[in-house]
DNA sequence: ATAATAAAAGATAAAAAGGTCTTTTATTAT
DNA sequence: ATAATAAAAGACCTTTTTATCTTTTATTAT
C-alpha cells in the first residue's frame, strides 16, 4: 500500500512519540533498531521529516527526535501526502487520468468507496492516536520483544 | 495502489474483452494505443499474460488477443496476484512483518477492513464484468474518444 | 577548552520498476 | 512459394526506490 520510506516514518514517528510519552528522547540507531528499519536509510528519512518540519532534533549528547508537544495533532495523511503524494488519494483504480463522477471507469464507484475509506482512516488517526494506543496495549514494534521469554 | 504494470494488464485485458465481445480480436497497437499505454511496454506484458495463461493470442496476419470464451470469469485478484504478489491482500499497513489479530499493530484492525474490502472488490469484479460493464455504458478507456464533437 | 556524542549533508551505489528497440518466429492471404 | 502481418524473445536503457557510507556541523558534559 505504502512505500517503504512512508511505512519507516509511520512507524518511526509513532515510536517516537511513545518514547515521548515515557519523557525519553530517541536518536536515530534506537528508532532504527526498534522500528526494524535501516539505520543510514532511517537517518535519511527523519532528515527529511525535520525539515518538513514533522519534527524536530537536538544534536550532541543527550540529543534525539522529539515531537512539539504544543502542535496539534499530525494526521498520517499530511506525512502521508509529504512523502508519496496524493495519488492514493485522488487517482483512479485503473490508473486513468479522466475517471471521476462525469465518466466513471467500470470500477469507479466501487473503488471510490474504498478510497474514501483510506482517506477517513488517515485522517483521522494521528501519529499521537496512534502512539497513545501503542502506550495503552504495550504494543512494541520490534518483534523480538515478545518473543523473549 | 497498483503498480503500473498491474494497471495496463486491467485495462488491456478488459479492452481485449470488451472488443471480444464485438467480435474483434485486437492486436498490441491497437490495445496500447486504446489504453494509453507505451506499445513495447504493453507488448512485453500481454506476452507474460499469454505465458500466464490469462489470455490468448494468434500471430500473423488476422492475428491478435482474445479470451478464451470457454473459461470462467477471471477476478481481477489473480491477475493482480500473478503480476505483483498478494502484499496488498495480505501485508500489514505499517508494513510490520507479525502484525496480526494476536499481535495488531496499533492500525491493525482498521485496517484490516480496508484490506477486506479490496479483497472483496478484486474477488467478486472480474475482467469479464467490467468489460460488460464498459459495453453497457459504452465506457472508452481513450479519453480522447469522447472529447471529439 | 576539549572530548564525546549525535544529527546534517551529501556522495555513491544496488535493486526494482518502467520503458524501448531489434531480431526471430509463426501465420495467413495472395 | 512468398509477401505481409503480427506476436515472441530477448537485449538494452532510464528512472525511481531503497539503501549505504563518509564527512561535517552542532551540542553538551566534563
Amino acid at each position: 500500500m505504502f512505500k517503504k520510506e512512508t511505512e519507516y516514518a509511520l512507524r518511526g514517528m509513532v515510536y517516537i512519540q511513545l518514547q515521548n510519552l515515557k519523557d525519553r528522547r530517541p536518536g536515530v540507531a534506537e528508532i532504527a533498531q526498534e522500528i526494524e528499519a535501516p539505520f543510514f536509510f532511517t537517518a535519511k528519512i527523519f532528515q527529511r521529516l525535520v525539515k518538513f518540519g514533522f519534527v524536530r532534533s537536538l544534536k550532541g549528547k543527550g540529543g534525539g527526535f522529539f515531537l512539539d508537544q504544543e502542535k496539534k495533532d499530525l494526521p498520517l495523511k499530511e506525512l502521508i501526502i509529504a512523502i508519496e503524494g496524493d495519488q492514493l488519494f485522488v487517482g483512479c483504480g485503473f490508473g486513468l487520468k479522466n475517471c471521476d463522477e462525469s465518466n466513471p471507469c467500470p470500477l469507479h464507484y466501487r473503488y471510490a468507496f474504498i478510497r474514501d475509506e483510506i482517506n477517513r482512516l488517515v485522517s483521522t488517526e494521528t501519529i499521537q492516536s496512534l502512539a497513545q494506543k501503542s502506550f495503552d496495549n504495550q504494543f512494541s514494534f520490534n518483534s523480538l520483544r515478545e518473543s523473549s521469554i
